[in-house]
DNA sequence: ACTAGATATGAACACTCGTTCAAGCTACAA
DNA sequence: TTGTAGCTTGAACGAGTGTTCATATCTAGT
């Protein structure tokens, strides 16, 4: 009983994930959601309090997401350095035509809201720098196996890489060119592991 | 008569602007734009048509502004490369404290929309289209005066200024360090120079 | 099979949304 | 001074917003 709840908690929240991620915060409205889920009014805000409490507990979904997904790749590899890149690439360019939105859900919050929302924006900023310090001790771990030249700082490299992300996933929805983000990407590894 | 109307008119996109820059324009409702503009609905009507006809002229004002902005620094510099990469730090780090939202407004409006509002989008591709182009011709420029080795291609140049400019005023609005960003910033304009 | 406690339902609430339009006002040409 | 063309006004519209709650339904222990 307990885990049929905790089964039917978490496929509402994510599928209110992925609405909230198309559409943002502001453009999905409760009956759109009410819709999606399948699902009235009354067990949403039982469960979830208020259309601000489903979005905190959508973008920690998100986030967790993208977190295992980095651990998975990086399981099925032992290249620390590969499976970052891997997760890149995925995050960038497949994104863009798979998921619902090809931005990154927590930058496109960061962009979206302002101050009226401050428990969503801070809540989403705290998440992207849990997910920027995964990075940077992924990098750690392949400045260890000599992925990375052992004078430069990994946080910083992780920072870089944040940015980066950032940057590619809104461009490629002005321009979707997967060759040329491919490219920038390879460009940007490379730089890693080079010596300057 | 004619042109007090179009001073009129350019107050009203001017303000509009700056509250669809901060809010974006599903968190900006016409009763928020009422008040600010200190307006009637049926002028706003009368004089764009709709919520999303004003929408538009901001986009284009921003954008115009923009390009403005570049030009003028450029008069005042006799280094396109120095004016180029002022106008970046300005963009990203001045307007993180100053300006209405930190965040490119043509960036944001891509980052928020959706088909839904096809229009809008792609008319907010095509100002960042116009405006990458006059990056890539000031790094022309700056090419022709010997600040940029001769084989690189500009037009890649400026993609990658783009993809940093977006990134980094994303990342500003999470984790705002004015000398780190500095030194990124410094950082891509040294690689810009070099010969590798 | 019966009952008590939990959960789901959906009509309804007060309010805000984008938009319209008849009536009033203004400013210039004759 | 008067006529008129165009702008401004603000009340009002129907639809949609986030949210509530009395009622109905379901579930688990006896």
């Amino acid at each position: 009983m307990a885990k049929t709840d905790k089964k039917k908690r978490a496929d509402i929240v994510a599928k209110a994930t992925d609405l909230y991620w198309e559409k943002g915060f502001h453009g999905t409205s409760m009956r759109n959601l009410q819709e999606v889920i399948d699902i009235r009014p009354g067990s949403i805000y039982a469960a979830f309090g208020s259309k601000e409490g489903l979005f905190k507990e959508a973008l920690q979904h998100y986030a967790q997401q993208g977190l295992q997904h980095l651990s998975a790749l990086k399981e099925n590899s032992d290249s620390p350095l590969a499976a970052l890149k891997q997760f890149v690439k995925s995050a960038v360019i497949d994104s863009q035509m798979q998921a619902p939105s090809g931005m990154c859900m927590l930058a496109k919050t960061i962009s979206e809201l302002t101050e009226d929302n401050a428990d969503l924006l801070s809540e989403a900023k705290r998440l992207l720098t849990i997910i920027e310090d995964s990075f940077a001790s992924t990098l750690l771990e392949a400045q260890q196996m000599n992925e990375i030249p052992s004078h430069k700082d990994c946080q910083q490299l992780a920072r870089n890489l944040q940015v980066q992300i950032m940057g590619l996933r809104t461009y490629s929805r002005v321009n979707y060119q997967p060759e040329i983000i491919a490219n920038m990407i390879d460009a940007t590894f490379l730089a890693l592991q080079q010596n300057t």
